[in-house]
Formats: C-alpha cells, structure tokens, sequence
DNA sequence: CAGAAAATCATGTAAAAGGGGGAAGGAAGA
DNA sequence: TCTTCCTTCCCCCTTTTACATGATTTTCTG
C-alpha cells in the first residue's frame, strides 16, 4: 500500500520540488499541500494521510508548534521536518514535539524517499548532518536557556534595561542582572551585544 | 529562440522544483544548476546562460556577492534573485550589484516565467511584493549605513568595546563612539541589545 | 519526600555605553 | 566652487552593564 504523503511549505517551488521528486516513486501516494498551519489543520480535518514533510518556518505559525498540535489530535500521523538550516536547536524541538524525522531541504532524493519510508514504519529518521549535529560537533551541549531566562533574553534584544525588564516582569531588578549574567554565561557571550547576536544564530529570539 | 536558463541554489528541493516548472516551457532551455558560487562561477567560464536565477543565501557565498562578481565578468548575463525573504535591503543591494529581478521562492510558475522573459528582454522585473516593499511601506527609507559603519557595526555584535574597536581599526575610541551614535540613531535603536536585533533582522551583519 | 534546578533578591566596585555638544579635514558631486 | 557627506577626533556627565559573592525561596523531578 502507497504511503499518502501531504506537505507543509510556503514555498511553492519546494512544494513543486518535492513532488517532482516523489512523482516517479511508486509506493507515494500525493496526498496534497498546505501553504500554512491553518490550511494544514483544515485538511487534516478531512483526511490523514501518513507522512506529513512539514517546513520549519511557516508563515502563521511555527512548524514546532504546528507539530505538537497535529501529533496531539492525530498521533497516528508521522511527522517529518523540513528545513534550510541545519540547526541543533530546532531538530531537538521538533522531536521533542512528536516528529519522526528530520531533513534538510538539500537533501537528495534519496534521501527523501529513505526519511518517508523510514517514518511511516514508526522509526525515526535524522540526515546525516542533522544526526551529526545532534551526537558531537560544536552544536553538542548547546546549554538549556530556561523559561524566564529566554523571557529576559527577548526583552534584552528589544532594547530594555534591568528596571524595565523588571517592571515589566514584576520582579527586581537585581533579578533580572542574575538572569543576564546566566545568559552571558550559557551562551558564552562576552556582553550584551554579542548576547543578542548569539541568540539570534540560535533562533533563541 | 530558448532563453537558457542557469540556477545557483543550494538546495536541492528548490532546484528540483524550478526545474519541474520550467520543464514545461517551450521558451526555456534548462542550462543546469550550481549549489554554490564556486561551480557557478567555474560553469561560467564554460558557458554563459541567458538569465541565472541565484539564491541570496549560498553556502560558499552571499548571493550579492556573488551577483556582482559575475555582473563584473560577463554583463551580458542577466540575473534574477531568488530568495525566502522578502527584505528590502537584499532586493536593494541585489539591484544594485546589477541584478535585474527579485523573486520570492513562494512565486508561481507564472511569475516566475514572466521574471525569466522579462529580465532576457533587458528589462526589471520585481515581484509585487518586492516592488512594495521597495516603495512605501514601513520598509522605505531605510538608512544608508556607510561602510565604515559597517565595519564597526560588525565588530559590536562580536562583542568588542569601543576600545577593541579602535584598536583594531586604528581610530580613536571617540571615533567609534561617534559611529556608534550614529548607528543608534540611524537604526532607530535604543541601545546596543537592539541595534544588534535590528541589523540582524535587515541581514546587516 | 529529598535533592536538584530554577527563580528570586542584595551589595558593592569597575568598566562600558548613552547622550549632549562641538569641530575639522577630505572626497564626491551639483 | 560650494555644499554635502563621511570620517575623524575631543569633552563632560549620567546611566547601564559587567563581575564578584552570597543567600533564600519556589518548583520540578526522580
């Protein structure tokens, strides 16, 4: 029986990629494509298909988010992630939030067909850089940011100091240098502007 | 006659889905793909394509670099940019490193086949909403950092201090200080967290 | 429940950035 | 040529951040 396969992207030229790619496959069935979370949703209101490939970054909505809200509705639906960038940080999201696999927009039909085939046998499947992203490299030990840690981190970036972000968070402001001095810490920055630049590599912000 | 066409991306999907659509067209003739700057530029010397689509982002890199050093040695060839974001600076120093059009990779086959002839004609072609973002918008008038700007600019989201600065740009600190100011103002920042956040988020950096 | 982790707060000094102003030489273009 | 812009430099004063050190309370988790 053919996998029915449904995709996630707002690039129409990825869509039209990746059907190009899986056209010529025999055990594929297309399944359709969503260019947003919303329509995402809505389809699967009507039918399920098997694999979903689903881009990172969509225009209403974060495919992390996306993710977790389709694996908690349907959980019989694979999930692959879909992205341009080989980034440690979000692999790690996307399979904390039910994904089965994840690879990156360059990959090779091959590989393609081997992430699909893999997921729909409930298995998981990484690209050999995101999987080499995951074990060792410089990406390991990416430290853990905390939940107030990341709320300072996005005031910071917008440009509030220790007593705005104080007020604003309804704590003091020597708790907020604590947090500042943590993250300058975790992320090996040297000060604030490096702070900011670091966080937004990462996608923290 | 085929206006032959040449694609610089790094990702596989994309270049399959270009492909795919332009397959169809009678007017085109597929001239092949590069995944970075280096074999395009080597294919280059081999032959020259008419209109070469050309992802801002490449591996190897930047697409505005690239469009200007192959501007520079063949001017005949026209080029289009192909990009995810529709970010005025890009689409801006794309034209003037003598790009002829903009497209965003969510275009459809129509727009893209109306960039490929309009641009092989030695005409522009922007997309509607690249067109947009050039004219009023939010986006207009986004200041002109100056080179020098830059550099210090650069150096800041490193994490140096204006000392650093100066010392590795022998100029006075006063001096970095000044471009600093300068930088605050003109990107609307209201201190270093921010400018570092808004350069980033105009791909100053 | 107990230990770990996270979040909270404080005090103090040194370093850096922010804000105001002013000034002068040089290159490029109208 | 004259004007405009870039780059360079300086002073003064305030605010904010950086670094060190220590401590309490809350929350999560095995």
């Amino acid at each position: 029986m053919a996998i029915k396969v449904f995709i996630v992207d707002d690039h129409y030229m990825v869509v039209e990629g990746i059907r190009s790619l899986l056209q010529s496959e025999k055990g594929i069935e297309w399944a359709g494509h969503a260019m947003n979370a919303g329509s995402c949703m809505a389809f699967l209101k009507q039918q399920q298909p098997d694999v979903i490939l689903m881009d990172i970054n969509l225009p209403d909505k974060s495919g992390i988010d996306l993710c977790k809200e389709v694996k908690e509705k349907y959980p019989s639906v694979y999930i692959v992630g879909l992205s341009t960038f080989n980034q440690q940080s979000f692999i790690q999201k996307m399979q904390e939030n039910g994904a089965s696999g994840y690879v990156l927009k360059n990959a090779s039909q091959n590989e393609l067909m081997e992430a699909i085939t893999t997921v729909a046998k409930g298995k998981t499947y990484l690209s050999d850089e995101a999987a080499s992203s995951l074990k060792g490299d410089k990406n390991a030990g990416f430290p853990v940011i905390t939940r107030r840690e990341k709320e300072v981190l996005k005031l910071i970036a917008e440009g509030s100091t220790n007593n705005e972000i104080a007020n604003r968070l309804f704590i003091s402001a020597a708790t907020v240098d604590t947090h500042r001095k943590n993250l300058l810490a975790k992320l090996g920055a040297k000060n604030t502007a490096s702070l900011v630049r670091i966080a937004m590599e990462h996608r923290l912000i």
